[in-house]
RNA sequence: GGCGGCAUAGCCAAGUGGUAAGGCAGCGGUCUGCAAAACCGCUAUUCAGCAGUUCGAAUCUGCUUGCCGCCUCCA
C-alpha cells in the first residue's frame, strides 16, 4: 500500500517514499517556550503524532524530531517581565509542555533537541553561509542574504518582486535587502548570551531548526511538519539555510497543519480568545478533544465550541459502551485476534490517502455498529462464528485506536473518570445518586411507576440519566 | 496590493470524473412497565450561483457571489 501525502512544496498530493527504504525521518516545529501551549498547539502536536503512530503502524522505522525553542526574542522578553531567567522560563514552560503532552497521552518524539544545546552546530552552519557568500555581517549581526538563493520563495510560492510591492515590515536600514533575515544576533545588556566569531550573541530563530534537523536526520531527511502559519517565512527560511549550506534537496514533504479558531475566530491573544490546553481540559475530557480534532482533515481550519465538543462526547461514549458491552460478555473476552480485519484495512485506505483520519473514524463507527448489531442478533447465545466477528472488529477497532491516540483506557475507568468530573463541577455526592437509585428500585419492585419515574426526573434534572439493563440500573452523566 | 484556501443535509464532516461515508440532532419502528442504551428504517434527486468540457462532474475549466488565512511573532 503506498501512502499519498499532500506536499506544500508542489502543492499536490504525492506519492510517499522515503530516502532510506524501511526509515522515515521526520521533523515538526515545537512550541517556543515563553507561555502556555494553546489548542493550536495541541491540533499540530497530535497531527503529526498521529502521522508518526501510523507511520510506524505501517513498519516503518520513524525518527521523529521535535524541537524546543528556549532561546528567542519572546522568552527575552517575558523572562524580563516576571523577573526570572530566561533559563527558568524555559525550563517552567517546558515541564507545562510536558504535563500537557501527558494528560493529551501524546507519545514523546525521539528527539527533542534545544536551540541553547546546539549553539556550536548553529554557528558552524552560519560559517558555511558566510563561507558561501550567502550570509553577512553587520556589526555583531548576521544576515543571511535572500537573494543568494536562486529559489527563495518556493515554498510559499512568493516571488521576490511581489515580496517588495506588499511589504508591510519595519525595515531594518542596514540590511541588503529588506527580507534577508538574522542568523545570529549580537548580545545586548543583559540578555542570555554565547560566544561566536562574531563576538557575544545569540541565534536567530530559523537558523536553528536548519542546525539542528541536519546534526540529527541528515541534510536531505523526508518529512517536515508545522502549522500553516509557518510556512512563511519561517519554512522558506530554513530552506534557504540548509539547501543554501548544503547544495541539497532539505525535506522532501512539507506537511503542514490547519488552524483552529474559537467560535469562528481566530485565536489570537488580542481577542483574549485564547484557550490553552490546561483551560480546556478542565471542562473537556481528554480524549474528546483528541477525537475532535482528528475528526476533520488536518489541513483544514476547525473551529472550536462547547457544543461541537458536547457532541463528540457523546460519540465517544458510544464508543467506550460498546467496549464495555463487549468486556461483558465473558465469551467475548478470552480470545484475541491479532490479524487485522476489514475495518482495519479499509482505515488504512483512509489514512494512505494524506492521513484522512476524519474518513478513518467513520470507519471506526462502522465497526462499534457492526458489533452492537451482531450483539443484538444473538440474544440467544453466540455462535463460534458471531464471535470470531466480534473479536476481529474489537481488535481492529482498538488498533484504530491505538495510532489515534485514542480509545486507551479500560471502559471502566473511562466512565468513571467521567462520572467524577460531572459530578465534581456540579457539587454532587455519588452516594446521593445511589440511594436514589435504590429509593426507584424499590418503587420499581413495588410497581410504583409513578414514584420511579418520578426519582428518574429528578436525576434528570441533576444532569443524570438513568439506564435499566438486564443486569441492574446504571447512570451516567448526560453528554 | 501580492499569494493561497474554503463554500456538501438542521449542525459538524468525508468524498478530487462513475452516480452523495460517518457523527450529532430529528422522525418512525424493535426492545422496555415507561424510558434510556442499542439496532433497523427514514431524513441532501443534490453538493454557493451561472456557463463550459465530458457518455458521465460535488469532483475538471472559466466567470460571479460570500467567507477565511498568510504576507509582522505565531501551531
Amino acid at each position: 500500500m503506498t501512502i499519498r501525502i499532500y506536499n506544500t512544496l508542489n502543492k499536490k498530493k504525492e506519492i510517499f517514499e522515503p530516502v532510506k527504504q524501511g526509515r522515515v525521518s521526520m521533523y515538526v516545529c515545537g512550541p517556543t517556550v515563553y507561555d502556555s501551549c494553546h489548542i493550536g498547539h495541541a491540533r499540530s502536536i497530535l497531527t503529526f503524532d498521529v502521522i508518526a503512530k501510523y507511520l510506524k503502524a505501517k513498519g516503518f522505522k520513524v525518527t521523529y524530531v521535535r524541537n524546543f525553542t528556549d532561546i528567542d526574542d519572546k522568552i527575552i522578553n517575558r523572562a524580563n517581565q516576571t523577573g526570572i531567567t530566561c533559563k527558568a522560563l524555559a525550563e517552567k514552560y517546558i515541564n507545562e509542555f510536558y504535563e500537557d503532552m501527558d494528560a493529551l497521552n501524546i507519545e514523546m518524539p525521539t528527539i527533542e533537541p534545544r536551540a541553547t544545546e546546539h549553539i556550536p552546530q548553529i554557528i558552524k552552519l552560519i560559517e558555511i553561509l558566510i563561507d558561501k557568500d550567502m550570509a553577512y555581517q553587520i556589526d555583531g549581526d548576521i544576515f543571511f542574504a535572500i537573494e543568494s538563493f536562486k529559489d527563495y520563495g518556493k515554498l510559499s510560492g512568493r516571488k521576490l518582486e511581489d515580496m517588495k510591492a506588499g511589504a508591510r515590515v519595519t525595515v531594518d536600514e542596514r540590511k541588503n535587502n529588506p527580507f534577508d533575515f538574522a542568523l545570529w544576533k549580537s548580545a545586548k545588556p543583559g540578555e542570555p548570551a554565547w560566544d561566536s566569531p562574531w563576538g557575544k550573541g545569540r541565534p536567530g530563530w530559523h537558523i536553528e531548526c536548519s542546525a539542528m534537523s541536519a546534526e540529527y536526520l541528515g541534510e536531505t531527511f523526508d518529512i517536515h511538519g508545522g502549522g500553516k502559519d509557518l510556512v512563511f517565512p519561517h519554512h522558506e527560511n530554513e530552506i534557504a539555510q540548509s539547501e543554501g549550506a548544503f547544495g541539497k534537496p532539505f525535506a522532501r514533504f512539507w506537511i503542514h497543519n490547519g488552524f483552529v479558531n474559537i467560535n469562528q475566530e481566530k485565536m489570537s491573544k488580542s481577542l483574549g480568545n485564547f484557550l490553552t490546553i490546561k483551560d480546556i481540559l478542565k471542562s473537556c475530557y481528554p480524549e474528546t478533544v483528541k477525537l475532535f480534532l482528528l475528526s476533520s482533515h488536518y489541513r483544514s481550519p476547525i473551529d472550536f465550541t462547547d457544543k461541537a465538543m458536547d457532541e463528540v462526547s457523546i460519540g465517544l461514549d458510544k464508543i467506550y459502551a460498546l467496549l464495555k458491552r463487549i468486556e461483558e460478555k465473558k465469551e467475548l473476552s478470552e480470545i484475541n485476534i491479532v490479524e487485522p480485519g476489514n475495518y482495519y484495512k479499509h482505515f488504512c485506505e483512509a489514512m494512505d490517502d494524506d492521513f484522512n483520519t476524519a474518513l478513518g473514524i467513520g470507519v471506526l463507527f462502522d465497526a462499534v455498529r457492526n458489533i452492537n448489531r451482531l450483539l443484538d442478533e444473538s440474544k440467544e447465545g453466540l455462535s463460534k462464528e458471531v464471535i470470531k466477528d466480534i473479536i476481529s472488529c474489537k481488535s481492529d477497532i482498538l488498533k484504530i485506536g491505538g495510532i489515534l491516540g485514542i480509545l486507551y483506557k479500560s471502559p471502566e475507568v473511562y466512565f468513571e473518570e467521567k462520572k467524577s468530573r460531572g459530578l465534581g463541577k456540579k457539587s454532587i455526592d455519588p452516594a446521593v445518586i445511589e440511594d436514589m437509585i435504590k429509593e426507584r428500585e424499590k418503587a420499581r419492585k413495588a410497581k410504583d411507576w409513578g414514584k420511579a419515574d418520578n426519582i428518574r426526573d429528578q436525576l434528570e434534572v441533576m444532569n443524570i440519566i438513568i439506564e435499566d439493563r438486564p443486569e441492574g440500573t446504571g447512570w451516567k452523566i448526560k453528554k
